[in-house]
RNA sequence: GCCCCCAUCGUCUAGGGGACCAGGACGCAGCCCUUUCAAGGCUAAAACGCGAGUUCGAAUCUCGCUGGGGGCACCA
């Protein structure tokens, strides 16, 4: 016997237009796309609202499909790939629109209207100028069906627009907010089809969504303003409405306003982008931002944090999303980067981390590699730290600043004869480890009364060229007897110079 | 201007009439740990926008106000 309680696989598409970036909005909207999808069994489609041919942007596919990928997004149809309800493609479905259109009209739900939007704009501006709403002004509203049939048939340009009821009201259900009621003459007679033939979103996304079989549309509140139209839309052909679900919009770090092109410019300057493409050679990864993107506008228990892609399929629920606006904050995207990196196995985070070595030039053997990432593992907050911290182990030698070699509280003089004994006693060891040589080391620095802060810091920069580092006696472990020594020596010479 | 939506610490949020002198997280400050920096641990400061109702009781329900956001294209 079936669980009558059983969930029904869900069909979720993520329709974005080609026509700039994959950005961390729409990279949500596709997660709970995804989690929705992959919780109940169900299917994730991608489909492309390349409606709009002017408006397309070479590249944009690409990289959308790239983020995607990136983020682990997988889609189960679409344009790529295909499946049983495509094409996938707005532009490729043209004839399909017309007959819904044409449908419309025949019911009276629907007409053609011959208006240039020469005249359009002149209502318009006449509108704005005695305070109206700027709506369209019902011309052809009114004319005779067969009138307006023999004039298409004539190839009269026209497009076709919706015939909204001026009377009465109606009441959509969106699930984040419950029922929202709006009256029918607040509605416009909005334009379905272009005088080229095309469908704008308004038609083609709820015929799509339909033909597709889309169970549950997520969307961004953008859409809210229009939802109620689409309603009518598929209302009139007296199809099963899908469920709508429309998260907030995320804001500005300041909260005042949506990210404009500025903004964004200003915060890449600051090392954070709200571009999915740009996060990789950020050092992000698709674990971190998947985990703060899914915390934005949702939330488990109010306590709990920390999702992988597995555990979000597992607790993701329409039933805890926000309805209202987030403002992004980066450095919780920051923590959630450093949250992940730690929790990589070490050959993961060295394979991952290793591009960023090379793409600040340093040759990287793997088999250092290895050694180093868990020095740097719990020191990092993005991969590109990586080569900041640790970048002294791939190089053959240090050029520390020779002020930084003298210890705390220290003269030169007395830097340079600590240096100089620490130098004779890992010259006295077989080799150097962290179990060989720190013991010896602090006793050295009791010995020669001294901190183990200032003796070590001389060290540390001695032999890492830098003030700060990873833990001292596994970096010279991994850098090894030779090459300690060598630029301890250097170090030397260099406190004698400014003694 | 018109329409719609939203409203808890600076930010992301928990909360859905009594369990809330409001919990978690980021950030910030202090302390602990410590060879630096991190990580980790502990502590602190920090919020129910305002006003009316309803109720024995309201952060939670209703209304108004205010504030914020979104939308008003032959864009999506």
């Amino acid at each position: 016997m079936t669980n009558m309680t059983q969930i029904k696989p869900a069909r979720t598409r993520f329709a974005p237009s080609p026509t700039g970036r994959t950005h961390l909005g729409g990279a949500r909207t596709a997660l709970y796309d995804y989690l929705l999808a992959r919780q109940t069994g169900g299917q994730f489609i991608l489909r492309l609202e390349d409606s709009d041919r002017k408006r397309y942007v070479p590249g944009a596919e690409e990289e959308l499909m790239r983020s995607l990928h990136w983020l682990g997004l997988e889609w189960d149809e679409g344009p790529d790939i295909g499946g049983p309800f495509g094409p996938y493609r707005q532009s490729e479905r043209k004839d399909i629109y017309q007959e819904v259109a044409r449908q419309l009209i025949e019911r009276g739900h629907a007409y053609y209207c011959f208006c240039t939007p020469e005249r359009l704009e002149k209502v318009r501006q006449e509108q704005i100028k005695n305070k109206q709403n700027t709506r369209y002004d019902g011309t052809c509203r009114g004319l005779d069906p067969e009138d307006g049939a023999r004039r298409v048939a004539n190839g009269e340009r026209h497009v076709v627009r919706f015939k909204m009821p001026n009377q009465g009201s109606i009441t959509v259900h969106d699930y984040v907010r419950g029922d929202i009621t709006v009256e029918n003459s607040n509605l416009d007679d909005m334009i379905l089809v272009r005088s080229d033939g095309l469908a704008l979103y308004h038609l083609a996304a709820m015929v799509d969504d339909q033909l597709m079989k889309i169970t549950h549309v997520i969307r961004t509140v953008e859409w809210l303003p229009t939802f109620p139209l689409h309603a009518h839309i598929i209302r009139a052909m007296g199809w099963e409405e899908p469920i709508f679900v429309h998260p907030s919009v995320f804001l500005k770090p300041s909260g005042k306003g949506k990210m404009s092109k500025r903004e964004s410019a200003e915060a890449l300057k600051d090392g954070y982008s709200i571009f999915i493409g740009d996060m990789e050679p950020l050092g992000y990864l698709p674990e971190g931002i998947v985990n703060w993107a899914a915390l934005m506008g949702w939330s488990y228990d109010g306590s709990t944090e920390f999702f992988t892609m597995p555990d979000l399929i597992e607790k993701f629920s329409l039933d805890h999303l926000n309805p209202s606006p987030a403002a992004i904050n980066f450095s919780k995207l920051d923590h959630f980067n450093g949250l992940h990196i730690r929790s990589l196995t070490t050959p993961d985070l060295a394979r991952r981390v290793k591009p960023f070595f090379e793409a600040q030039g340093y040759t990287v053997d793997d088999v250092t590699l290895l050694r180093v990432t868990p020095l740097i593992q719990e020191r990092m907050v993005t991969l590109d730290d990586g080569p900041v911290t640790a970048g002294f182990f791939f190089k053959e030698e240090v050029s520390p600043q020779p002020e930084e070699l003298i210890g705390k509280d220290m003269s030169p003089a007395e830097s340079s004869q600590a240096a100089q004994k620490a130098y004779e006693l890992l010259a006295s060891l077989p080799d150097i480890t962290k179990d060989t040589a720190e013991e010896p080391m602090r006793q050295l620095a009791e010995q020669l009364e001294l901190s183990t802060g200032q003796l070590f810091g001389i060290l540390r920069v001695a032999v890492t060229g830098q003030k700060v580092s990873p833990p001292l006696f596994e970096s010279m472990e991994i850098i090894g007897k030779d090459k300690v020594l060598e630029r301890v020596r250097t170090a030397i010479d260099l406190l004698n110079a400014l003694a």
